[in-house]
DNA sequence: CTTCTTACA
DNA sequence: TGTAAGGA
């Protein structure tokens, strides 16, 4: 039973065996080369969350395609610096761009997206939304 | 009972 | 990788 309730979802070692597969010694092996971080408990247990999940099952994919470590390294390395450089180019489409009202007047709903209107606004959500659904 | 680290096979 | 040991 976990100690903490936030409201993201976490796991024990052992849940995550059982979700991925994978043994502890492998769960481990892969924390010591630097594939993924979980957090600890103050007892040093070590808390798992969904993002922790999702990498090893794509390390348990490469594994089983006959990668080494440090090809499973260079993968995720690539990964990480593909979301990096998409963030800077969400963020270079709004700085710069002044913060409007969205309908002002109308109930007093405001918007934290600097658009200038509904329809580039509802654009932005969408393309937000089919980022998520591709998971 | 589960998980942790260290260390040997 | 598996597993034993010894502690939390």
């Amino acid at each position: 039973m976990s100690e903490l309730d936030s409201k993201t979802p976490i796991y024990s070692i052992g849940v995550v065996q059982e979700k991925t597969g994978l043994t502890g010694r492998q769960i481990r092996y892969y924390e010591d080369s630097g594939l993924i971080k979980p957090a600890r408990t103050k007892g040093n247990q070590r808390i798992y969350s969904p993002n922790d999940i999702k990498k090893l099952e794509e390390i348990k994919d490469m594994l089983e395609k006959g990668l080494n470590i440090a090809g499973i390294k260079e993968k995720l390395a690539s990964a990480a610096a593909k979301k990096t450089k998409e963030a800077k180019r969400v963020k270079k489409s709004y700085d710069g761009r002044p913060l409007r009202r969205f309908n002002p007047g109308k109930g007093g709903l405001t918007s934290l997206y600097p658009v200038s209107n509904r329809a580039q606004l509802l654009e932005i959500l969408d393309k937000k939304e089919s980022k998520k659904d591709k998971e």
